[in-house]
DNA sequence: ATAATTTCGTAACTAACGGTACGATATGAG
DNA sequence: CTCATATCGTACCGTTAGTTACGAAATTAT
């Protein structure tokens, strides 16, 4: 429920903006890293108290988790669309390579994925975001297996491997190139990387 | 100059064994993660007083660099001694997946990679040990480069694709494994993938 | 022995950061 | 107008971890 007003009348007035902050925050933790930014940091970016923010979102874990309730709504949903698409397998391929190499910079969106570097600190999450962490994690196995198993029974899936190891291989190659991204290797060059591995299926 | 007894003779002798310590810390950092594992974790582990290791290593970041440099020897310098050696490209494909999912429990080895951890981390780290770590990057890459020109020259290469991009694909094969490795995923699922993946080059 | 030298380790310092106590403030209800 | 209610934000607390001040201890040179 991320803006469900249920207009409490008595009391002062809210005037802390829940989705405001909210995207901020995820700025600032896609940019500089979930376990690197500080909740005095969003405070001052989004202009809040920490009170205010602890009122919110209970704890800097609270937070976390609910930045990442977006942040899998506004990208991992998108790019699991494209893994349950119709189109063929090879067109939902280059949509997959399109869609991790797009040029970040002209959309003002940052570079790399919150996801992944989740996944890095795993450890220094709180327990609520680092589960949330795994479960994506395991959904997003899921659909690459559902979306290989496809592909093999329609004759389309060219390569001789196990489903799961190839979700495996799968996940390893965007979180490859995510890393690489974020680390300023040219999207070209990703490209190239992304290509060339995916060549191997279809 | 790892262990050089320059032997001087005046004031208290010197009970600190820099070898052990570092060693100990080597297993803390690879195991834990190098940015989880506290000073005073490693002081007690080795059983040495807080200001003897400041002593001998300057600071976390020094003692972090010093720890790198230990693994490269043990670690890096192997793998890439695949890389250089004489044997056939297939050969040296098998040795690299041989050498990266050996079983390490029963090798009584930390699973993963303690510089694919230091990567993740590398914005944690201090200007040192960070810097060490750039190094060592462009270093494998420089390797895989190398290597893969060679066997381009000698027509044992069969993909197509530019030798930056392909010593990154292999970079990235490579750091997922040892991801996966840390996950607990089973090295038999992890030989899997990486098979699949080099499968392209030869 | 005594002095010079070097290392040892306890106990404290410091900075950063997650989290909160509490009084002020703003609104609706009576 | 006054009370109940809910949010606001300053200032503070507590913990953790890197770092160091300093006096004790151990050894060689004189």
């Amino acid at each position: 429920m991320p803006t469900l007003k249920t207009t409490p009348k008595r009391g002062r007035p809210q005037t802390l903006d829940r989705d405001a902050v909210l995207k901020i925050a995820l700025t600032s933790y896609w940019t500089g890293g979930p376990t690197r930014v500080a909740i005095s940091h969003i405070c001052k970016e989004a202009d809040v108290s920490k009170p205010s923010l602890y009122r919110e979102f209970g704890s800097d874990d609270g937070l976390k988790a609910a930045v990442l309730d977006l942040y899998s709504e506004l990208v991992l949903g998108p790019f699991h669309n494209i893994l349950t698409s119709n189109e063929g397998f090879a067109q939902q391929i280059e949509a997959l390579i399109a869609f991790t190499v797009q040029d970040r910079k002209s959309l003002g969106i940052p570079s790399g994925c919150l996801q992944v570097a989740m996944r890095a600190h795993r450890e220094d999450l709180g327990e609520v975001t680092g589960n949330k962490v795994d479960m994506l994690r395991s959904q997003t196995l899921r659909y690459y297996e559902a979306w290989i198993e496809r592909a093999k029974s329609c004759g389309e899936f060219k390569a001789d491997i196990p489903t799961q190891a190839a979700a495996l291989f799968c996940d390893a190659q965007n979180g490859g190139a995510m890393r690489m991204q974020k680390e300023g290797i040219p999207n070209e060059i990703i490209k190239q990387t992304l290509t060339h591995a995916f060549s191997t299926f279809a």
